[in-house]
DNA sequence: CGTATTTGACCGGCGC
DNA sequence: GCGCCGGTCAAATACG
């Protein structure tokens, strides 16, 4: 439930920048192979639900209003103006990412100012949304499917479990809390950036997966899937899993994402380091919202 | 020394 | 059945 909430957050907030009076669900059709897509200036958001399991867990509002409010004073305005962050994972554990999905509405929110306002008056908005949405959840019989993939070693092909794709500038690359490690690249057949694969280094058992690839039509939007399931709570801690060590250095990250960026875009085989040497920077970022959070948590 | 990243190899699904 | 392709593994390497 909560998930769902993320999700239509998500849509939401694409939808509506501003004004959020979105009563309708755009799940209520049917269980399953249900996408909806949105875009906004930069930012895009494709869900899709294929098999895709999201537990009916309620989570309070009250704490995860506390959570936003501990998430935009973290996200503070040190860097960016820019527009929204982006990633949300994908909402399948029931202690799941909401933030994340959260987060992105209310940035969508945000977006036109140049920092990020106050956001008291935000979370409020919000509140009232989700009390909204709540009842519409209520009200309308969404139930997912609960067929999540949560082989360790699946191989069955991704296509066939639930994902979710975002599209998102370089900017706001990752700025989910969860702590990604990589784990593998590939050169995409009919791209020509490879492809980035991470998977979530919170928890040894978890088995949410992440994949950055620049988009090739838009070289400065970055697709973001995110497949699996976190089998455990939102990470109190970005242990030394999470990126400890290279991460934590702006100038390399810098370097390699500014000069990949610049000039390996064109060169498949060979741009190694250039869609997720920015994943890593903005990581870098999520770790300062982590430890931010990591007061709320616990 | 511990951890993250890189990268070639391997595995398995899928289309022909 | 075969080959292609995407996803994952794991050893080597880099880094703090």
């Amino acid at each position: 439930m909560d998930e769902d909430w993320d999700l239509f957050a998500i849509v939401r907030s694409c939808q509506s920048p501003t004004n959020t009076t979105t009563k309708e669900n755009p799940f209520t059709t049917t269980n399953k192979t249900t996408q909806s897509s949105i875009s906004s200036s930069n930012f895009k958001v494709e869900l899709e639900y294929e098999a895709f399991s999201f537990p009916n867990i309620v989570q309070p509002i009250a704490n995860e209003i506390q959570e936003l409010n501990q998430l935009f004073t973290s996200f503070n305005p040190t860097t960016t103006n820019t527009t929204t962050t982006t990633t949300s994972d994908n909402g399948i554990n029931p202690n799941s990412p909401n933030n994340i999905a959260r987060s992105i509405g209310q940035q969508q929110h945000h977006l036109p100012s140049t920092n990020w306002p106050p956001f008291v008056q935000e979370t409020q908005q919000l509140q009232q949304q989700k009390q909204e949405f709540q009842v519409l959840q209520n009200n309308s019989s969404i139930v997912f499917p609960n067929t999540q993939p949560q082989t360790p070693r699946s191989r069955k092909r991704k296509s066939q479990q639930g994902k979710m794709v975002c599209h998102v500038t370089a900017d706001n690359l990752s700025a989910d809390l969860w702590a990604w490690r990589k784990y593998g690249q590939k050169p995409i057949k009919g791209s020509p950036y490879p492809r980035n694969y991470y998977r979530c280094s919170s928890s040894k058992g978890c088995t949410a997966r992440k994949q950055v690839e620049r988009s090739n039509s838009e070289a400065e939007m970055f697709i973001v899937t995110y497949t699996g399931d976190h089998t455990h709570p939102r990470p109190t801690h970005r242990n030394s899993l999470a990126g400890s060590t290279r991460t934590k250095s702006p100038a390399m990250l810098l370097s390699t994402s500014t000069s990949s960026q610049s000039n390996t875009i064109t060169s498949p085989s060979s741009s190694s380091s250039a869609p997720y040497s920015l994943v890593e920077e903005e990581e870098d970022m999520d770790m300062e919202i982590e430890t931010d959070e990591e007061a709320d948590d616990t």
